[in-house]
Formats: structure tokens, sequence, C-alpha cells
RNA sequence: CGGGACGUAGCCUAGGGGCUAAGGCGUCUGCUUUGGGAGCAGAAGAUCGGAGGUUCAAAUCCUCUCGUCCCGACCA
């Protein structure tokens, strides 16, 4: 990396490789000069610093809310699961199984039978759910864990795939099919609202076809967004179980007419990965850019001053703090005596926070500061006395055309097309390092073959990404790739 | 796991068998500065990714290995 970075890197303050250059190095450039993430001693792995952990404390206390507010309760289930308990459902080990990292010895000792890392927790918690459910009475069992998973990934990026990552998993049991169908599309619905609202990232919902769906599972939701090089991102995904893990796992209940029955299941999950679709959703070639919900400070200021006014300066740049605290504003006031105001812009804008607020002689002669949107660079003369109302508007004003700005994005990046050379051309050639050129969301019509979808993705590299949601009602036409009778509309991309 | 590019101080690079491993950025100290990445002076910081080998002599050559990035393959 180093030497093909420092080849575009033509100046040597230039921290941030452009996105028009090398949008992944672009990418990597953000997450290590904005302090969110490092590369760690462990392969595959990376270590989440103060300011990214910051970031997924707002998303995870944001989802942990919804979560409660729609039942569910957490709980913490262990890290080991036997090897055994994978085994017990065919389609989940199998697709499992490439990516398990193993434990043989412990305690010095070799095991008499290996445990894996969790990939996912679904068999060891329904091995639980057998001893607790044998009721109607006992469900619904709604249940949460944040914690940790380990899947050996063969290609890591930073917090896009790595082999260790932070997420949340919820495994809920219910009585009936329509019930679980219910639950999984509630959840989704939670994380469609929370990515959309909070991480101002648009998405789409939609239904996996079988060959993307989850290891495991009837059927598979999911949330897809789109980043600026016109890749889709999976930002998270709610399954549909059916009865596969209770009858892998034996967990039959009494139903309302006395008859044991099969539990139905749902599970569904969001992980630090949406870290990654925050960055290449908004930010920009300055550095990251953060919806102001998510922000670690709400604004910095940045007192600019001479040795004559520094004490006045400071004083009252002091006292604008001390009036932000006091209306429930985070700010971080950037004192530093070493750096200049212009290295302290630059520096803030890498950092993401939404709003600067600068204050020197002239705006304290006139009463006033200067507000700077992250977002747009548009500069504010604000009086003093507005300063937290102003903010409070700039934060909703900045949260929702970040939305709108992504949003269009995506909308002009989203292009119906009826056949197979329409879909090569939209896709074009790949480039290396400059991918993003062409491309973006096709929608075309798509007749159900998983050899559609094979000899799509052999031509462009694009997988099927969804069926979106409230489209596959009426829907007539030739498959996009082969010409039978289309029988759903389907979103095409190449991914992550 | 295949192909490619690499690994020298926190970062970027020079040095490609020979004396004490060189420079820039950053860091630290002091002074002067401060409205878009400040200046001067001084200081600290490297067993050259690791192991083995060849050699009188290895950052440099050879073998192995670990790691990073890119492209594939793989990937709820």
């Amino acid at each position: 990396m180093a030497n093909s970075r420092d080849q575009r890197c033509v100046e040597m303050a230039e921290k941030i490789t452009a996105r028009g250059v090398d949008y992944s190095q672009w990418y990597i450039d953000i997450v290590l000069n904005a302090k969110l993430a490092d590369y760690s001693p462990v392969k595959g792995s990376m270590v989440i610093r103060p300011r990214g952990y910051a970031i997924w404390e707002k998303i995870r206390d944001e989802f942990d809310r919804r979560f409660k507010e729609t039942g569910h309760e957490n709980a913490y289930f262990p890290l080991l699961i036997p090897m055994s308990f994978l085994e017990k459902e065919a389609e989940h080990v199998e697709g499992f199984a490439p990516e398990l990292a193993v434990v043989t010895h412990g305690g010095g000792e070799k095991l008499e039978e290996p445990y894996c890392i969790r990939p996912t927790s679904e068999t060891i918690i329904w091995s639980m759910y057998r001893n607790w459910i044998q009721s109607w009475r006992d469900l619904p069992l709604l249940i949460n864990q944040w914690a940790n998973v380990v899947r050996w990934e063969k290609r890591t990026r930073l917090f896009l795939r790595t082999s260790e990552f932070l997420w949340q998993e919820g495994h809920t049991a219910h009585e009936t099919e329509k019930e679980a169908r219910e639950e999984t599309m509630r959840m989704l619905e939670v994380y469609r609202d929370v990515v959309e609202r909070h991480l101002a990232v648009p998405v789409v919902p939609g239904m996996k076809s079988e060959s993307e769906k989850f290891a495991g599972a009837v059927e598979t939701y999911s949330i897809e967004a789109m980043m600026q090089d016109k890749k889709a991102l999976q930002a998270g995904t709610s399954h549909f179980l059916g009865q596969n893990f209770a009858r892998a796992f034996d967990v039959q209940f009494q139903n309302r007419q006395g008859e044991l029955e099969y539990v139905w299941a749902t599970s569904w999950g969001v992980s630090t990965r949406l870290i990654g679709a925050l960055i290449m959703t908004h930010s920009d070639d300055k550095g990251l850019i953060l919806p102001p919900t998510l922000s670690p400070e709400d604004a910095v200021i940045i007192p600019i001053y001479r040795n004559d006014t520094k004490a006045a300066v400071t004083a009252y740049a002091e006292k604008l703090q001390a009036g932000l605290k006091a209306a429930g504003f985070k700010v971080v006031l950037d004192a530093d005596d070493a750096s200049s105001p212009g290295w302290k812009f630059a520096e803030w804008e890498m950092r993401g926070t939404p709003v600067r607020i600068e204050i020197g002689p002239r705006d304290m002669q006139s009463n006033q500061v200067v507000m700077v949107r992250r977002d747009t660079g548009e500069k504010l003369f604000v009086p003093v006395g507005e300063v937290p109302t102003r903010l409070k508007e700039l934060q909703s004003l900045i949260q929702s055309s970040l939305f709108a700005r992504a949003k269009a994005f995506r909308d002009e990046n989203t292009v119906p097309i009826t056949d197979l050379g329409g879909l090569i051309e939209f896709f074009g050639v790949e480039t290396a390092g400059t991918s993003g050129a062409k491309g973006g969301f096709a929608e075309a019509l798509w007749c159900g073959s998983a050899e559609c979808e094979a000899s799509l993705k052999e031509k462009t590299k694009a997988t099927l990404r969804c069926l979106p949601l409230g489209r596959q009602e009426h829907v007539e036409g030739k498959c996009a790739i082969c010409g039978a009778p289309a029988r759903h509309l389907a979103i095409f991309a190449r991914n992550y």
C-alpha cells in the first residue's frame, strides 16, 4: 500500500487519497486518519479505536432501545460452541464450516470434542431453547445478544469484513408461522428505520434469492445500501428460519390444541459493518462526515487569537462552550496552542465533526461566531446568543440533507434494464483500483432461476442483491437474462 | 487459497555486499506565531518484519516464514 499510495499522493500534506484516484485507498485512509480503527497484530482482525467505538456505541444504543421497545430482552450465550451443535443443521454447517475457527486444546490438554468460536449463535441458543420451551405459554421468546463473532474470512477489509466483529443477533421463537414471519418483517423494518434515520443511509429492503440466503433459513431479508462507488453493501439481515432449527434441536411445544409442534423461529443481525456503510455513504476527500446523531461531539470550537487577544478569545470561547453544555450539547474546545487554526480546521474535518464554530477577535467585536457545516462547507455568521438554537437547527438540517444527498445519488444510479445486453453495458468493465466508474443498482425482471444469477455474475460480477419489497406484485414481462417469463423484479449490483 | 505490489524510527522514502543506516514529515523542549495544514533553535526516536543460510563482511544475496494492500477465488 505504501508505495502505490505514495505515487498517488502528490502533496505531502495530503493524508487522504482522493476517491477518484483510488476508492479503496480513500476508504482505508479515512478509517486510519479519522482514528476509527487500526490494524492489529492479529491477521484479519482490527482494533476499534475510541472514536470508532464511540460511534458504535451510539448505533448500538439506538438499536438496543428499539429492540427493547419491541419486546426483546438481552442475554448472553457462550463464545465457544461444541462442533457437534453446528452439525445438527445440515445447511447451516455446510454454510459456516469453511470459515470456522476451532479450539482443540484447553487447560493444556486436547479436548474430547473441539469447540468452534461462534460464527453466529443459532445452535447454542436453540440448544437452550429446547429446555426453556414446553408450552405455547412460553412463547414468544424474544432474546437478543450483543456479542463478538469470528468468521475466518479469506479477504478482510476494515469494518466491512474482519475475522472478528461485533454485532447483535436476535433469536426469537414463536407459536405460529404467521407470528414468526411478522417478527422477521418487524425487525427488518426496525433496521430500515434506524439505518435511514440515524445513519442517514438510505436502504432498499427486500428478500434474498435462494442462492444468497442465510445457511439454515427458509427466507432471508436484507436492507441494501449503495456506496459512493455504486457498489451495494448489505447493511442488515432478518431471517425467517421456519422450523429448521427447532427440528435440528428438537424444540417442541404443546400448542393450544394440546398437540406437540415444532417452534417457529427468526434471527436477525447488524454489525460493526454499519460503520463501513456510514463512511462510504457520506464522507468526502477531506475525510469523514458523520451524521449529527452519531457524532461523538456535536461541534468543535476553534479559537483564533494572537498573543494579545488570546485571553479574551479563550474566555469568550469557554463561555460559549459552557452555554452549549448547559443546553445539552457536547462541544469540544480545541484550545491546543501548538497547532494553527488551519491545521485544526483540516483535522476536525478529517474526524467528521458535523459543525465547526470559529471564534476570533473580529467575531468577538461583532458579538458573533462563524458556524461551518462539515457536509457542505457553508459558513454562517451567527449572533452568539443564537448559537444553541442554530446548532440544533443545523443538526437536523445536516442529518436530513445527508440522507437526501445519499438517496439522490442512489436513485440517480438505479436504472431499470430489460435485457442482458443492457445489463452488460450498465455494469461495464471494472477497472482495477478505480471501480465505480460504471454500475449501480440495475432493476431487472428475473425468472427466478439460479442459473440466470450465476450467468450474470460471470459476465458482470453483479449479483442479485434483493427482490425489493412491495414491488413483486403484478410482475409481467421477460427475464432480462434468459428471456423466460419473469416472476420477480430484482436489483442486481456489484457488492461488498 | 492463487496472481501482483510491498515491508528500513509513529508516517513517507533513500541506500541493492564494505566505515557510525541517510533524509523529509510527525513527536518532544524552548521562544516567536495563529481567520485554511506557521517559523527558528535544540532533542529524542531503527537490533532495516521475523528465522535460518551464503560470506572476512548482509538492510543489501539465497531459502523459509509472518504481515499489509490490490486483483481473483471464497464469503448469512
